[in-house]
DNA sequence: CGGGAAAATGTAAACGATTACACAGAAACC
DNA sequence: GGTTTCTGTGTAATCGTTTACATTTTCCCG
C-alpha cells in the first residue's frame, strides 16, 4: 500500500509538496503539480482516510442508526439520505438491528471518530436519553423521534394529521364502527396514529370503544392476526384502519379468509402508502409518506449543523401527509387500475388524491 | 471530546494504561481496571476510530458499492450484508450511485483506510477493470460480475439456470411463441437470463426469433412499452418471460389497458421474485432469488478474505434460483391467495414450487 | 532483609496524513 | 548591489491511539 512518503520519495520532493498537490494548494509550481500527480497515480495512491480525518478532524461520513433494515420503509429512508450524502461528497456509515439501550449505546460510541454528525431513527420512547449524553454540540438529527424539547433536531412525519384524515374520511363514508390495528406499543408513530384516530372520532362525536382498538406491532402477520380477532368479536367494524401498510396487507388476507368483501363488506385502509399499495386487489387506500424525502430532509438538516456547528439553532420539522384514496375504502370512484405511467404519486400540498395512483 | 489523555490525567495513570484496560489487556491489576473504568465512563470516554484504525490497521468496517439503491432488490442485498456484518462486529459504509467508471474508481479510492475490504456490486462489464487496480491483496467480493478468470472472488445467482428452467416451464405448457423482454443492455444478469431462454428454446428445437427478443432496462415503464410493441407487432406470443419482476409489472398493466386477460390470453412470468410478485392479480410466476442470502454470503466471503489475507484462495460461488409457479404463468392449479403466514417462501433445495407462495 | 522473578505501569515511537512556520532562491525596488 | 518581497519548498509538530520496551513495584523465598 503507497504512502505519501513513497510518492514523495519517488518524486524527488517532501510529503508536504504532495499533500499540497492532492489538495490544490495554488502554491505549487505547475511543474512540480504535473509531476507529482503523474508519480502519484503510477503508484496509485490514494490517502489513507483514517490519517487524514485524524488531523483534519472530518472524515467526510454521517453515521445512520436504524431499527431495522426490513421493508420498504427503511430501505426508502437510506436511499433519500444515501442521494444527498452523496450529492454533498458524503458517505454513509449503515448501522442497523440493535435491541436495547445498550446496544444503542455501544453503537453510538464506536461511531465515535468515524463520523461527523449522526442520523438516528429510533421511534421507541426512551431512545432520545441514549442520544442525550452524546457530547454536547455533536450535530445529531432525530427521525420520527419523540418530541425533544428543542434539544435536538427532528424530522416528523405528520402522523396525527394524516390518522386523523383517513379517519375522517372514512367517517364521511358514513362508517360508525370503526376499528383501528395498533401499532408496536412504545412507538412513537403507532402512538401519535392512535392519537389522530381517537380524535377523529371525539370530533364526530363518536366515542372510542376498547373492542374496536386491538394490538399490532406493524408486521403483516400480526396485521392477520388483529382482524380475525375483530371479526370475532360480537360487533363486528364496518371497517378497519391499520396503522400501517404491511398490517393493512395481513388484513386483507384475513378478510379473504373469513369470505369478506372488500370494500364492500368492510372497508380497510393503511399507512405509508408503499409501493406495493397499489397492487393490491382491491388496491389499498392509504395515508401517503414521502419516506425518502424524509431521509433528504435529514440529511440536509445535518450537513448544515456539521457546517455552522456553533451557530445552528435545532428545529422539529414535520413531513405533511397526503390521503390517497383507492378501492379498498369503498369511496366512490371508478375501480383502479395501476398504470405503468404513474410511477410514483407527486408530492404537493394537495392533502387528498383519489383514483389511479 | 474527551480524549484517552483526559481519562489518563484524571484517573492518575498513564494514556499506556488507560488503553490496556479499554482493550482488556489481562497485564491491569483489578484495581486500576475498575478505576479507570470507572473515570472513562464518567468523563463519557470514546476511543476515538481514526486514531484507532490508524494505528492498528483495521476498521471494523466493509465498504459496500452498489450502482443504485432503489428497489427492493438492493435494499435486501444491503440488509443481507449488514445483518452478516452487524453480527460479526463490522460496520457498513455504503456508496451508491455513480455513473461510469470515473466515479467507482474515485469511490473506491475514497474509501482506502476506511474500510478492511469490499464488496462491490456492478453488473456493468466492464466494471471489473475499475476493481482491477485497487492494491494487490486488498480483499474484495464482486457480485453478479462477469465472469472474472479466478482474481477475485464472485457471488452469482444462477441466472443462467433460473431462466432457462422458467422457459423450460412455459414450453412444457405447450407455448411455441415466447417471447423476452430483455434486461438492460450491457448488464451481465440480463445477458445471462436471455441466454438461459435462447438455450431452453433451441433445446426445445424452436427458433428464436428476433421480433420475440425485445428490449427493456429493468424498469416496470420498460415492461410497459416493450409489451405494447410485442403487441403490436403481427405474430403476437402466446406466453411473455420478463427478465426481472419490476418488467413484468409493467407488461401486466399493459396486457390489462389491451384488454387480455392474463393467463388465459397471455402467460406471464417474471424474474427475482420480490415479495410484491405474489401480490399481483394474478400473482407472478417468477425465478425466486434470495437476495439477502446474496448479501450475506458475500460478506462471509469477505470476512474470511480479511481474517486470512494471504492464504485465501478466490474462488466463485452461485447462488441457486428456485422456480416459484403462480397463477400469471397459466399452470394448472387453483388459484392462489396469499395468507399472512406465508410471509416468505422458504429456501430450499428443491427447484420448483407451486401454488401458494 | 536482600535479591531475583513476576506483575504492573510508564515512556516513547510509531501509524499517515495536514499545515504553521522557516527558509532558500528569484525578482523587484531604491 | 543590497535590502525587500514573493514564490516555492522543506521541516517538524500534530491528531489520538497502540504497543514494544524500559522501568518500577510487588511478591516470594532463602
Amino acid at each position: 500500500m503507497t504512502t505519501i512518503k513513497d510518492v514523495a520519495r519517488v518524486a524527488g520532493v517532501s510529503v508536504a509538496t504532495v499533500s499540497r498537490v492532492c489538495n490544490g494548494s495554488p502554491s505549487v509550481k505547475e511543474e512540480t503539480r504535473r509531476h507529482v500527480g503523474e508519480v502519484a497515480s503510477r503508484l496509485s495512491y490514494a490517502p489513507h482516510g483514517a490519517a487524514r480525518s485524524l488531523i483534519t478532524s472530518r472524515t467526510s461520513t454521517i453515521g445512520v442508526l436504524l431499527p431495522d433494515l426490513y421493508g420498504e420503509f427503511f430501505s426508502e429512508v437510506i436511499r433519500g439520505i444515501d442521494q444527498t450524502a452523496q450529492h454533498h461528497g458524503y458517505h454513509l456509515l449503515v448501522s442497523s438491528s440493535h435491541d436495547g439501550r445498550p446496544a444503542i449505546e455501544g453503537a453510538l460510541r464506536s461511531m465515535r471518530g468515524r463520523v461527523d454528525g449522526l442520523i438516528v431513527m429510533w421511534p421507541e420512547m426512551d431512545a432520545e436519553i441514549a442520544v442525550r449524553n452524546l457530547p454536547a454540540g455533536f450535530p445529531v438529527v432525530l427521525l420520527n423521534a419523540p418530541a425533544t424539547p428543542d434539544a435536538f433536531d427532528v424530522i416528523m412525519i405528520a402522523n396525527f394529521d394524516g390518522a386523523r384524515a383517513m379517519v375522517c374520511h372514512l367517517l364521511d363514508l358514513g362508517h360508525t364502527r370503526i376499528a383501528i390495528i395498533k401499532g408496536a406499543a412504545g412507538n412513537v408513530d403507532a402512538a401519535e396514529r392512535l392519537r389522530g384516530y381517537r380524535v377523529a372520532l371525539a370530533e364526530a362525536g363518536a366515542t372510542a370503544s376498547p373492542e374496536l382498538e386491538v394490538a399490532g406491532d406493524f408486521t403483516e402477520e400480526s396485521g392477520f392476526r388483529a382482524t380475525r380477532e375483530l371479526m370475532l368479536g360480537e360487533a363486528r367494524p364496518s371497517a378497519i384502519f391499520a396503522a400501517n401498510d404491511a398490517m393493512a396487507i395481513g388484513s386483507l388476507s384475513a378478510l379473504r379468509e373469513a369470505g369478506l368483501r372488500v370494500p364492500e363488506d368492510v372497508a380497510l385502509a393503511g399507512f405509508d402508502d408503499i409501493p406495493m399499495a397499489r397492487y393490491l386487489e382491491p388496491a389499498l387506500s392509504s395515508v401517503h409518506v414521502d419516506i425518502s424525502a424524509l431521509g433528504e430532509r435529514a440529511t440536509l438538516r445535518l450537513l448544515a449543523a456539521i457546517r455552522d456547528k456553533d451557530g445552528h439553532q435545532p428545529r422539529a420539522e414535520t413531513l405533511p401527509t397526503i390521503l390517497v384514496l383507492r378501492r379498498s375504502c369503498g369511496a366512490a370512484f371508478p375501480a383502479s387500475r395501476p398504470t405503468a405511467t404513474d410511477s410514483e404519486p407527486a408530492i404537493s400540498t394537495i392533502p387528498l388524491l383519489r383514483g389511479a395512483l
